[in-house]
DNA sequence: GGAATAGTGTCTTTAAGACACTATCAA
DNA sequence: TTGATAGTGTCTTAAAGACACTATTCC
């Protein structure tokens, strides 16, 4: 059992998700409208209490994912993000949720909830300056996930599960472009993905012509750890330049 | 409340810590003896449940790192490492662990745990190859946490949290051979620490003369991200030489 | 002077960044 | 042939890696 006199504490488990994709190049998280209070009808992390004792916390997770985007669960990357427990994070008590960070192919509209909720894709800016308010501490994992992204971006092929199984390379570029919030020089990237052992390989050169000279196409290499990595170019000295938009 | 029939079910939280320290240039990791069971007379990391249920999850963990190692809660680095949940994880029930990273400078003895559990410095290779057996799933805990730490050393400024408050650029490269498990060329590293803006300032020529030249001091700058990163040398293709050793 | 430790300088190679044009297709 | 998109080559600069000697102190 536990230790002397006093028992621990139970607290409530819930999984949150940060599930991010490209919609028109832009990098949108996936947010529900709560049905029920606290914070009712306010935007809100798509996640949940575990099912039963016995749920697994990755299940879970898996669980609330295929709820909210109906995918295929083996397509969608998913990992741990952090834990989030601060005492008063939660009105109805101590509720420690662990987050978790999705990544998916672009899905054209957001799937209703299971318990008709409203589910949108909002662009993360509108998350990050405070334009689009959220439940709980949920803005701050949000700001955490996207972070983790564009970290992951670097240094893992986690870049190809924003797209479908064939892309181009321009393709991919949006995604960096768009995760990282910067434009990249097409050359360069051209020279850096291809020169990444392992990376992308090639998938023939098919379809889609839109108009314009017809793309090789590409598929997800073996490799997850790229080497070298595809640093992001630096912010130029940090100084004030954080949050400020439109509002 | 909470959804719709069923209640959500609590858990048990607990925090576990991976108390990283050097100790005669090898990188080493606090472990006590199980004085209850499960595990009884088991070694296992430092940790255990939340003391009331206000208690915020980072100030748990320091309240237990401070009960183990009696050092200034200020002078020791603690993130949040992540979170384990595995429903049979624990034999007492659905117990789930946030795990946290500690870098603590050298403390020459362990301190004996509050509950008179035996606390003693292992060498982190003995836990990795399994010749040290770990109570539940701390050994994968402790992978975990040294790949965090090396990680950390190659972009933050992390390695400072191993030295005192003031060290020699010597010093601070048996950091990173520790965690890291290389060796490095002092010229390259001497250049690479001093190019890294704000990483660390000169402080002095101080006292410590060993018989040799006495050493320049420096103290840790104001930078915690490095810019540029001392990358870590590749582990020339990774292919088959996981975790086989000694045993 | 010798033992011990601290500190440095140069050359080569690799990758990053800046930069503008050619290639292929559809209408 | 025009519009649209895909793809490439070179030069410069920065950083990494390899490599061996000089400097300062204590005895």
């Amino acid at each position: 059992m536990a230790a002397d006199a006093w028992s621990p504490t139970p607290v409530l488990l819930t999984v949150d998700l940060v599930i991010l994709t490209l919609r028109e190049e832009r990098l949108c998280v996936l947010l529900v409208e709560r049905g029920e209070d606290p914070f009712r009808g306010v935007l809100a992390l798509p996640g949940g209490f575990l099912n039963h004792a016995g749920e697994e916390i990755l299940d879970a997770a898996h669980r609330e994912l295929s709820e909210e985007t109906a995918l295929a669960t083996g397509t969608v990357h998913l990992e741990q993000l952090a834990t989030y427990g601060a005492a008063d994070r939660d009105p109805r008590g101590r509720v420690v949720s662990v987050a978790h960070l999705a990544i998916a192919p672009h899905l054209p509209e957001p799937v209703a909830g299971t318990d008709a909720r409203d589910a949108a894709w909002v662009a993360v800016e509108a998350v990050l300056s405070g334009k689009t308010a959220l439940a709980f501490d949920h803005r701050q994992i949000v700001a955490d996930g996207i972070e983790r992204a564009r970290s992951r971006l670097e240094f893992s092929a986690l870049a190809t599960a924003f797209c479908g199984e064939l892309f181009t390379i321009v393709e991919l570029q949006h995604v960096y472009e768009a995760v990282w919030g910067t434009e990249l020089d097409t050359r360069n990237f051209y020279r850096k993905v291809q020169a990444v052992k392992g990376f992308i390989v090639p998938a023939g050169s098919g379809r889609k012509s839109t108009g314009g000279r017809p793309a090789q196409l590409y598929r997800a290499g073996p490799q997850t750890v790229l080497s070298p990595p595809l640093i992001r170019p630096a912010l130029a000295e940090v100084q004030g330049n954080e949050g400020v938009e439109g509002l």
